[in-house]
DNA sequence: TGATAAAACGAACGATCGTGCTATAATGTC
DNA sequence: GACATTATAGCACGATCGTTCGTTTTATCA
């Protein structure tokens, strides 16, 4: 039975390229049988209903991130390096492809108001999401790279509202300086807290 | 010729209404023809397509967001207070009602990826609002409340990084603290650019 | 009030939606 | 190679989608 997995995988992997591109929404049933090449009806097999599709996309997003954003991550040393690193990889996988920018925030987006699985998958991640950067946070301040004072909770505050703000500034506004205008600004948080 | 543009008002309020609850790209118009009391062929023929409709829902909210944000703070003295008013207006009539958040952040991060009309609006009025924050940036320095070599441009995207910062938190992740962890936030912008 | 224009309706269109069911084809196990 | 299992296809369902059309109701104004 390795078939079975095999299509599922590729239906994952369709799935999420295109919800990368248009969003979560706008992926039905019919269309995305259509750009896999398979029937409605042999799609819909795999998963139960069209909600535990989305959820099992989202779930594939979020496999995908730790494999090539937080894991590479981690090889790095301990501390402002790790984080660095972390934020790097984050925009590197966002913007892959040229098109769609992150799923997990374009997700929590578009169903922060739509009560359902779909959101309490999107939550759990981005809860996860957010003590991956407060441990790294947290690291880098008994490593000595940021002030022990420092607010955790509110510092990665600070790089989720930069790192969101960075989508808005590049992929609505197409704002050419998107980048820099948020190194910038991750640099000041940085030299700041430490 | 009032009866007209009476319904039509209203149908863009219970319209707005209801994308700020749920999304624009979730009213249909049958949905929303349901919701005002007439018939679907009636509401429809008020636009003369969906995407017309879903335009028409959005630049009645740039409206609103005029009046019941901007024209206020203008009426504040110059510089921080006025920046802060803006600030202040725009959470509160974000959080109106209790639900939906900011309609213009919503439809942002919704119809980034999806070209047409809708996509165009939006990014019409979010880069009105950002020439407004900029504006107010550059009257608090000429007010001396602002360094004279701060950034408005860089300034203006810390602003819109931490209100979407805030709506993540708040709305996706549900923290009762996120308003307390914005303001101290932007305490900080501000009192390290002064 | 009666003529004229605007607004709203009801019905229908082809298309697509998510979801069942049943049959067939492909794959796995012995 | 026979058999059991699984994967896929085909077809149909009720619902809803956005849109068009012709008709009827309602408002406007001479």
């Amino acid at each position: 039975m390795v078939k079975g997995i095999e299509t599922k995988t590729n239906i994952l992997e369709v799935g999420l390229k295109q919800a990368r591109k248009f969003g979560f929404e706008s992926l039905s049933i019919g269309e995305l049988a259509k750009l896999v090449g398979m029937s409605k009806s042999g799609l819909f097999a795999h998963f139960k209903s069209k909600e535990l599709m989305q959820v099992m996309i989202l779930d594939y997003a979020a496999e995908n991130f730790v494999l090539k954003v937080i894991k590479p991550a981690l090889k790095k040393e301990r501390g402002i390096p790790r984080l660095n690193a972390l934020i790097d990889n984050w925009i590197r996988w966002s913007s892959k492809g040229k098109n769609g920018g992150c799923p997990l925030i374009s997700a929590s987006f578009e169903f922060d108001d739509i009560p359902g699985k779909v959101r309490e998958a999107t939550q759990r991640h981005l809860k996860d999401l957010q003590a991956t950067i407060e441990k790294a946070v947290e690291i880098s301040i008994e490593e000595g790279h940021l002030r022990k004072d420092v607010d955790k909770h509110l510092f990665a505050y600070e790089v989720f509202s930069k790192i969101i703000g960075l989508h808005l500034y590049y992929r609505l506004l197409q704002d050419e300086t998107a980048l820099k205008t948020f190194r910038k600004s991750f640099d000041n948080l940085i030299k700041s807290n430490s």
